[in-house]
DNA sequence: TTAATAGTGTCTCTAAGACAGTATCCG
DNA sequence: CGGATACTGTCTTAGAGACACTATTAA
C-alpha cells in the first residue's frame, strides 16, 4: 500500500455503469441512454457516470443516483453489483475502473412512452455499444440467466400480482428455453417464495388464475447440494 | 459522464486486495501479510496495494503483481474477481475503491517455512483485520463455499495427483460438513472433471488408491437446472 | 355445450443415499 | 491370514418429467 516513489502511478478514473432489464411485450429489454457528452456523444450506451467521491456513500449509491438521474426510474426492486472492468483503453479518457451494476425493473414501473434520450431495446439484436459496454451487457445477461436457474430473480420483472403462467413465462424469457409446467409449479411451490393474494383471481374467457405476490422484497435463492 | 462543474468531485483512491486460501494440515487457511507502511503499520491484513495505472494492464494484473511481490507466490492456479468495496471510511486515507480478488493455492506450492511477514492462519479464528478486510474475507469464504457446491474449485487446493479420498476431504473442509462417499464418487465421475493418472497408485499398509488429476486447468462448473 | 386455460393426480424413470460385499495392499 | 482402506453392486426411496384428468370461466 506504499505510495510509489517513481511517480509513475496515476489514479484511475472511477465510473459506474448499470445494466437494467425489463420485460416488454414478453421479451427481455435493456435500458440505454443517448450520451450528451463526449466521448461517444450521441451514441447509445449504458447509463453511467463518475463516482462523486464525497457525496456518494459508495458505488451502489452512485449507481442509484445515476439510474434516477439518467433513466428517471425510481429504485429498481432488484439491483446488485455485477463486476468491475478496468484497463487503459476501455475509456478514451484514460486508465479507468468501471464498477458495473445489474438490475431488473417490472414493466409496470416503466412509462409507456419513454422520456427523450432513453431507449429500451430487445437484448437479442443490440447494436454495438461504446466503451466495453458489450462485454458488460454480456456478463449481465450471463448473471441474469444464471440466477434464473436458482433464485426468484425473474419474479422481480413482474408487477406485484402475477399468475403462475406469467411467472413461468418470465423464467422462460430470461432462460431462453421452455420449462415443464408441472415441474415448474412444484419447484416454485417448494421454495416459499410466492404467496397467493387471497381471493384475487384473473381470467378472460376461461378459468380464472390465482394471483400471487412475492413473499419477500429480497431475492430468494433455492437450495443446492453437491 | 460529464465532468462536475462544482468542484466537489475528487477521484477515489483505487486499491486491490486479495484473499488467498490454502489447505494446511487438512484445514482451510488464509494468507495475511504484516503491513510495513501506514495506515495500520504492523497489523496483519490482506495483501493489497495501489493499482499502478499506466503499468498494470487491469486490476487483475495488479492483483497478480501484488500477490507475487507481497506473498512471494507464483500465479495461483485459481484466482478471480470477488467484489468491489467502496466508501469514504473503509480506508483512512480517504474515499476509496478496493477491487477484491479471491483465489486458492495448493499446499504443494507453499513453502514449509513462510517468509518473514507472511502468515497463514486458519479461517476459523481469524483476528479482527484492519480496513473492511473482515467483510472481504467473509464474502470470499461465502464465494468459496458456494462454488464448492457446483464446481471443481476445491480440487485447485490439491496438488496434481490426488486420491478420491483427498478430493472428498478438500470438498468437506471447504463446505464444513461431511459428504456421502458413494454419491460424491458418482457426482464427480459424471462431471468429466478429473482423470486417472494411468497406473499411478498410492497407499500405505492397505489397498492403494487410484491417483487423479484435473482434466483442465480451468474451473469446471456442474450442470444445474431450474 | 364448447373452447380455453387453470390446476391436480398419477405413472414411470432416473438419481440419491445407504449399505453390504469384493479387491488389494501390508505385515 | 487379519487388518485396513479402496472400490463396486444393489436396494430403497425420493424427485423429475410426462401426461391425462378435473375445474372454472365466457360465449
Amino acid at each position: 500500500m506504499e505510495r510509489a516513489a517513481d511517480g509513475h502511478r496515476e489514479n484511475p478514473i472511477v465510473t459506474v455503469d448499470s445494466c437494467l432489464f425489463t420485460l416488454r411485450l414478453r421479451r427481455l429489454h435493456l435500458f440505454l441512454v443517448r450520451r450528451d457528452n463526449a466521448p461517444y456523444r450521441g451514441h447509445l450506451a449504458l447509463p453511467g457516470g463518475y463516482v462523486h467521491a464525497p457525496a456518494d456513500t459508495d458505488t451502489a449509491a452512485a449507481a442509484k443516483r445515476i439510474v434516477e438521474t439518467k433513466l428517471h426510474l425510481e429504485a429498481p426492486p432488484f439491483i446488485e453489483q455485477l463486476y468491475t472492468f478496468s484497463g487503459p483503453v476501455r475509456d478514451p479518457r484514460g486508465w479507468s475502473v468501471a464498477v458495473a451494476y445489474m438490475g431488473v425493473v417490472p414493466q409496470s414501473q416503466v412509462p409507456e412512452r419513454l422520456p427523450e434520450g432513453i431507449e429500451l431495446l430487445p437484448v437479442d439484436g443490440l447494436p454495438p455499444l461504446p466503451f466495453d459496454h458489450d462485454r458488460i451487457v454480456e456478463k449481465a445477461l450471463q448473471r441474469l440467466r444464471n440466477k434464473a436457474t436458482y433464485s426468484s430473480l425473474p419474479a422481480f420483472l413482474l408487477p406485484d400480482g402475477f399468475t403462475m403462467a406469467e411467472l413461468q413465462d418470465a423464467y422462460e424469457q430470461v432462460l431462453g428455453h421452455p420449462l415443464t409446467r408441472t415441474t415448474f409449479r412444484r419447484r416454485i411451490g417448494e421454495q416459499d417464495m410466492i404467496e397467493e393474494i387471497p381471493g384475487k383471481m384473473r381470467g378472460g374467457s376461461q378459468r380464472p388464475a390465482q394471483v400471487y405476490r412475492l413473499t419477500s422484497t429480497a431475492l430468494k435463492e433455492f437450495e443446492r447440494t453437491i
